[in-house]
DNA sequence: CTTGAAGCTCTAGTGACTAGAGCAATTACA
DNA sequence: TGTAATTGCTCTAGTCACTAGAGCTTCAAG
C-alpha cells in the first residue's frame, strides 16, 4: 500500500495532481486508512504512472479517459487506440511545423538588432510592422 | 475611427479578445462614440497589430507589455527588447526539441501497432510500460 | 509521548482567452 | 422615416490542467 506521497514520489506526478486527476474520474478514488488518508495499491500505481506518461506526450485528459476505457476492454479492435495516438502525432507534426517558422522569423529579429536605443531597435520594429516579416504567419 | 469589428477584421483578433486586452491593459480604453461604443485611431489599430503579431510569435502578454512599455521611451537602450526575443527564441528552440522526441516516440507507437485487438496493441502497450521508451522524456 | 512531516478538504488563482445572457446602438435598405 | 439585421455593450461564468494557500488532522520516528 502506498501513500498519496510515495505514489509522488515513484510516477513523478505531484500530490494536488493526483487528487485532481481522482476528481476529474482519470483515477478512481481508493481506500483510505483508518484516518481518512489514501491508501494506494500497485495497479492504481500503474495507472498513475500510464497517465503520466501519456501527459507527457501531449496526450490531453480526455483522450487518456479514452485510452483508458480501451484498455479496460481487452477484445475489442484497437483502431480506436490507434486512431488517438495518429491524431497526436499529427498535432505534434504541426505544432513542431509552426514553431519552426516562428524559430526562422525570431532567428531574424533577434540577431539583427543593431541599433543602440529602441527607436532603432530590430526587435520592436519588426513586430511593429509586419511587412518585415519574411513567410506569412498566424 | 474605427469600430471594434473593424478593428478585429483588420487584425485578425477577435472582439472579445480586444475588449479582454483592454481589461488587461495591454491596449488603452478607447474614445466612445455618442452611444457608448468603442471608437478607435489609427495607432490603436497598430498596437493592435503589433500585439497580434507578437503573440504569433508566442511571446506571453507579459513579455508584450514590456515590449510596448519600452517602445515608449525611443531613447533607452534595447537590450532589454533584446533580450526578450532572445529568451522567446530559446523557449521556441525548447519546445521544438521536446516535440521532436514525443515526434519519434509517437511514430514508434502509432506506426507499430499490428496488434487486432486492445489486448496486444503497441499504443496502449507502450503507455503502460516505459521501459518500451526507446528514449528518456518528462 | 511529542514533534514535525505529510495528509486532509476547501476555495481561489493562473493564462489567455471563449461563451452566453440580456440588453442598446448602429446601419442598410425600402 | 420605419424597421430589421447586425453589431455593440456589460457582466458572469466556463475552459484546460493544474497550482497555491488556509486551516485542520493523522502518521511515523525518536
Amino acid at each position: 500500500m502506498f501513500s498519496i506521497g510515495d505514489l509522488s514520489r515513484r510516477t513523478g506526478v505531484k500530490v494536488p495532481t493526483i487528487r485532481y486527476y481522482e476528481q476529474m474520474g482519470l483515477v478512481a478514488a481508493p481506500e483510505r486508512s483508518e484516518g481518512n488518508q489514501r491508501r494506494y495499491s500497485r495497479q492504481e500505481l500503474e495507472r498513475l504512472a500510464f497517465i503520466r506518461h501519456a501527459r507527457d506526450l501531449g496526450f490531453a485528459v480526455e483522450d487518456i479517459r479514452s485510452l483508458i476505457e480501451l484498455s479496460a476492454h481487452p477484445e475489442q479492435p484497437c483502431g480506436h487506440a490507434d486512431r488517438i495516438a495518429e491524431e497526436q502525432l499529427i498535432s505534434v507534426r504541426e505544432k513542431i511545423a509552426q514553431l519552426k517558422r516562428l524559430e526562422a522569423e525570431l532567428e531574424r529579429i533577434a540577431t539583427c538588432c543593431n541599433g543602440k536605443t529602441v527607436g532603432d531597435c530590430y526587435v520592436i520594429r519588426a513586430l511593429s510592422d509586419h511587412a518585415l516579416c519574411a513567410d506569412e504567419h498566424g
